[in-house]
RNA sequence: CGCGGGAUGGAGCAGUUGGUAGCUCGUCGGGCUCAUAACCCGAAGGUUGUCGGUUCAAGUCCGGCUCCCGCAACCA
C-alpha cells in the first residue's frame, strides 16, 4: 500500500581483510535487532550491509598470497556471509563495492561532483618512497626518511582529485544544530562538531599509486579513494540513479549505524556528498562503542579467538545476540569474556525468562491439565501485573526507537521480574489445595501466561527463534510471522482453552565449573577446522603448509651477548640493544621496553635472527631480530643459560 | 602539549533538562517449594578520583591536577 511507511537502516560494509570479530557481528546484530522492530510495527524494511572491497591493502594481501584481489576477498566474503546466516541477521542486501551497480553508480557521482566543481584537479604534495610506493606527510616520516622502509623519500608533487568539504561545513554545522538527533550519542555529536569547526581540508578523493578500486571515469590514471567509494554504497543499496522507485521508497536512510571509530566518515565527509549531490541527509547516524577483551581472568587462552559462530555453535543464536544486544549500554564501550556472556546467559535467560516459562507450564499441567478454565476471579494485585506489562511495552518501545538496545533489553527483564515475583506474592501453590479458588487460581495462571507472551514478543526482535521454540509448548499463536508489535501493548489477547504442552528447557543453565573442559573443545575445533577444510578442497594447500629443512636453515640464528642497551627516546616500547655476535657487534631494536628495563637485558644471551632485512625503527637501524615468547601478558626473552659463546648458531 | 574514552558501594555498569545516588552480579540473613541448585523478601556496603569555581542546591555545569584504558606513532 501507498502509505506503508518504510525504514531504511544500514551497518558499514566490513573491510575484508581479515575474517570479522565480535564487534562487527555487534553492529550487524544491533542494526538486525532494528530491522526486526520495524518489520514487526509494521514497516517495510530495507537492511543494508555488505564489504568494502577496494584499496591497497586488499591489493597487497592478494599479491602476498599470489591471488587477483578478487579471487582474495571472494573467499572471505562467502565466510562473512556465512557469519551472517549463523547469527540469523535478516538483511534485505548485501552489497559488495566491487558490483557493476556500485561501480556505475560511483562513476556517475564522481563525475557529476567534478562537473559541478566540487571535485576538482589539484597537486597533492607529499614526500614518496619509490620502493614502498606510497605518500607520506611530513609529520609521518621518521627523521626525514620513509617510517617503512627507512629510506630516502623525495617530495613529489601528483596530480590528485580534491572534494571540497570546507565549501559545506556550515551548512553542515547548521544542520548538526537544527536536527540534534542527527548524530549520536551527544558526545560523538561534540566531537564531531569541534572537529568541523577546527577547520576541513579539502579531501584527496583519488589516488595513482594503486589499481585495485573503481577508475575516475574521465581518467583511468586514478581510482576513487576507498571511504568516497564505500560510502556510496548506502545509495547503491537503495537503487540511486537505478531504480529510482526504490530509491524515492528509501532513501533517506533512518540509521546509518556503525563504531565509534569511523563516526567522522559518517557525520562529515558522507553529510557532504550529499550535499554536494543534493540529496537528503540520513536522519540519523549513530555510534556505538567498541567490545572490549578482557584480559584473562578465568581461562589464559581466551582473548584472540573469539570467532562469534563459535560462540553461535556453542551458546546458541538467541543467547549470543542476546548477550550482544544487553552488553553495551548506549554508546559505551562493553567488555567481553566468556564469563560475563555465560553469566548473562544464566541470570537473564535461564534463572529469570526460561525458569518463569517452565514453572507456569508446569503449574498449569499440574492444576489444570494444560488448559486453563474459563471461571475467573480478579484481585487488586492484578492491575499491578498488568501495569508493569504496559510499562515494559512502553518503555521498550521508547528505548529501541532511540537504539538503545541495552535499555530496552532492560525493560522487558523488569517484566519477567515481576512476573517471578507474581508467583510468589499469589502462590498458586496455596490456591490450588483450596477448590473454592479455583478461579482465583486460573486468573494468576492466565496473568503469568499474558506476561510471558508480552515478554516474548519484545524479546523477538532480539531473539529470532526463541518464540517459535516457546510456542511449540505454549501455543499462543497460531503463525508466528504475523505477531505485531503492538499486540506486546495490549493485555488479554491470550485465547481461552490454549493447550499447554511440556517441553524442553529454553535455556538450560550453564555450569561454569565445566567450562573449562569445553574450551579446550574449541580450541580445537578451532586449530582444526580451517586444516580439513583445505583438505578437501586441495592436498596441495596442506603440502604447502609445510616447510623443508632447507627453509628452516635459511633462518641465521645466532647467540648474541648483550653488550649495551639503552630506552629509545620519544619512544614506550623500543629497547635500542648493542650486540656482541661472534667478532661483529651489531644494533638491534627491539619492542620490550615494557618488559624488560635496559640494565637487566645487559649481559643476556639471547636468539638473533641474524640475516633477518635491516629495518629503521623510529630513526634508528635494526640489524636483526631477537626471539622472545609471548602472550597477552608477559613478554620473556628467549635466552641462553649454558655458557656458550655468542656468535655460536642455533638450530 | 598526537586523537579519543573513563574514574560512582566487593566486581561490572545506569544516572535524562543540576533538587533525597540506582541496576546487575557477589556477600549475609530470611521466605517459598510451582520451577532450570532456580524464584521472592530483607540487610550490610558509596564523603560519586582529587582540588577549586558557579549555585539556595552538583555525580550532574566550568577550570586545574592525578591515575587508568583504547587507537595511532614504535612492537623486524
Amino acid at each position: 500500500m501507498p502509505n506503508k511507511k518504510n525504514y531504511y537502516i544500514t551497518t558499514p560494509i566490513y573491510y575484508p581483510s581479515d575474517n570479522l570479530h565480535i564487534g562487527h557481528a555487534y553492529t550487524t546484530v544491533a542494526a538486525d535487532c532494528m530491522a526486526r522492530f520495524k518489520r514487526m510495527q509494521g514497516y517495510d524494511v530495507a537492511y543494508l550491509t555488505g564489504t568494502d572491497e577496494h584499496g591497497q591493502k586488499i591489493e597487497r594481501a592478494a599479491r602476498e598470497k599470489g591471488m587477483e584481489p578478487i579471487a582474495y576477498v571472494d573467499g572471505i566474503v562467502a565466510n562473512i556471509r556465512e557469519l551472517w546466516q549463523a547469527l540469523l541477521i535478516s538483511n534485505t542486501d548485501f552489497i559488495r563495492t566491487t558490483e557493476k551497480r556500485q561501480e556505475e553508480v560511483v562513476q556517475k557521482i564522481f563525475a557529476r561532483v567534478y562537473e559541478q566543481g566540487d571535485i576538482f584537479l589539484s597537486q597533492y604534495e607529499g614526500w614518496y618512497c619509490s620502493p614502498c610506493e606510497t605518500f607520506f606527510t611530513e609529520r609521518q616520516l621518521s627523521d626525514g626518511k620513509c617510517p617503512d622502509c627507512g629510506r630516502d623519500v623525495e617530495l613529489l608533487k601528483e596530480e590528485s582529485y580534491f572534494f571540497n568539504m570546507s565549501k559545506y561545513a556550515p551548512r553542515l554545522l547548521e544542520h548538526i544544530d537544527t536536527h540534534p538527533d542527527f548524530i549520536q550519542p551527544e558526545s560523538r555529536r561534540n566531537e564531531v562538531v569541534n572537529f568541523i569547526k577546527s577547520g576541513l581540508e579539502d579531501l584527496c578523493v583519488s589516488r595513482t599509486t594503486f589499481k585495485w578500486g573503481i577508475p575516475v571515469p574521465f581518467n583511468s590514471d586514478h581510482v576513487v579513494y576507498v571511504w568516497f567509494d564505500a560510502l556510496i554504497n548506502y545509495l547503491t543499496g537503495v537503487g540511486y540513479l537505478q531504480d529510482e522507485e526504490k530509491f524515492k521508497k528509501y532513501w533517506p536512510a533512518d540509521v546509518h549505524l556503525m563504531a565509534k571509530d569511523i563516526i567522522r566518515f559518517h557525520a562529515i565527509i558522507w553529510p557532504i556528498m550529499l550535499m554536494a549531490l543534493d540529496l537528503p541527509l540520513p536522519k540519523k547516524v549513530m555510534a556505538h562503542g567498541w567490545i572490549m577483551l578482557e584480559g584473562g581472568k578465568m581461562s589464559k587462552s581466551k582473548g584472540n579467538v573469539i570467532d562469534p559462530r563459535l560462540l553461535v555453535e556453542k551458546y546458541g543464536v538467541d543467547a549470543v545476540r542476546y548477550y550482544l544486544i544487553k552488553e553495551l549500554s548506549f554508546g559505551q564501550d562493553g567488555t567481553y569474556s566468556e564469563e560475563i556472556l555465560v553469566n548473562r546467559i544464566n541470570a537473564d535467560l535461564a534463572n529469570d525468562l526460561g525458569n518463569l516459562i517452565s514453572r507456569t507450564i508446569a503449574m498449569i499441567i499440574k492444576y489444570f491439565g494444560g488448559v486453563i478454565p474459563e471461571t475467573r476471579t480478579r484481585a487488586a494485585l492484578d492491575d499491578e501485573i498488568q501495569a508493569a506489562a504496559g510499562q515494559a511495552y512502553s518503555e521498550a518501545t521508547a528505548k529501541l526507537e532511540k537504539l538503545d538496545f541495552s535499555a530496552y533489553l532492560h525493560a522487558e527483564a523488569r517484566l519477567v521480574s515481576r512476573a517471578n515475583k507474581y508467583i510468589d506474592e499469589t502462590a498458586p501453590w496455596l490456591l490450588a489445595k483450596d477448590d473454592s479458588q479455583t478461579g482465583r487460581l486460573a486468573t494468576v495462571m492466565y496473568n503469568l501466561l499474558e506476561c510471558i507472551r508480552i515478554a516474548l514478543i519484545l524479546t523477538h526482535p532480539t531473539m529470532p527463534t526463541l518464540m517459535e521454540r516457546a510456542n511449540q509448548q505454549l501455543g499462543l499463536w497460531d503463525n508466528i510471522e504475523e505477531v505485531k508489535w503492538e499486540e506486546a501493548g495490549i493485555w488479554g489477547l491470550t485465547q481461552a482453552g490454549t493447550r499447554i504442552n511440556k517441553g524442553e528447557s529454553l535455556f538450560p543453565r550453564i555450569d561454569l565449573k565445566t567450562l573449562g573442559e569445553e574450551e579446550k573443545v574449541e580450541e580445537k575445533t578451532d586449530l582444526e577446522a580451517p586444516a580439513a577444510e583445505s583438505n578437501e578442497v586441495q592436498n596441495a594447500v596442506v603440502e604447502d603448509e609445510y616447510i623443508s629443512i632447507e627453509d628452516f636453515a635459511r633462518l641465521d640464528l645466532r647467540v648474541a651477548e648483550v653488550i649495551a642497551c639503552e630506552k629509545m627516546k620519544k619512544a614506550d616500547k623500543l629497547l635500542i640493544l648493542r650486540l656482541k655476535v661472534g667478532d661483529e657487534e651489531r644494533t638491534v631494536v627491539s619492542g620490550i621496553a615494557q618488559h624488560y628495563t635496559p640494565e637487566e637485558m645487559v649481559g643476556k644471551k639471547v636468539v638473533l635472527l641474524a640475516n633477518l632485512k635491516p629495518t629503521k625503527l623510529r630513526g634508528v637501524m635494526s640489524q636483526g631480530m631477537i626471539l622472545a615468547a609471548s602472550d597477552e601478558q608477559y613478554v620473556d626473552v628467549l635466552t641462553v643459560t649454558k655458557d656458550i659463546a655468542a656468535g655460536n648458531r642455533v638450530k
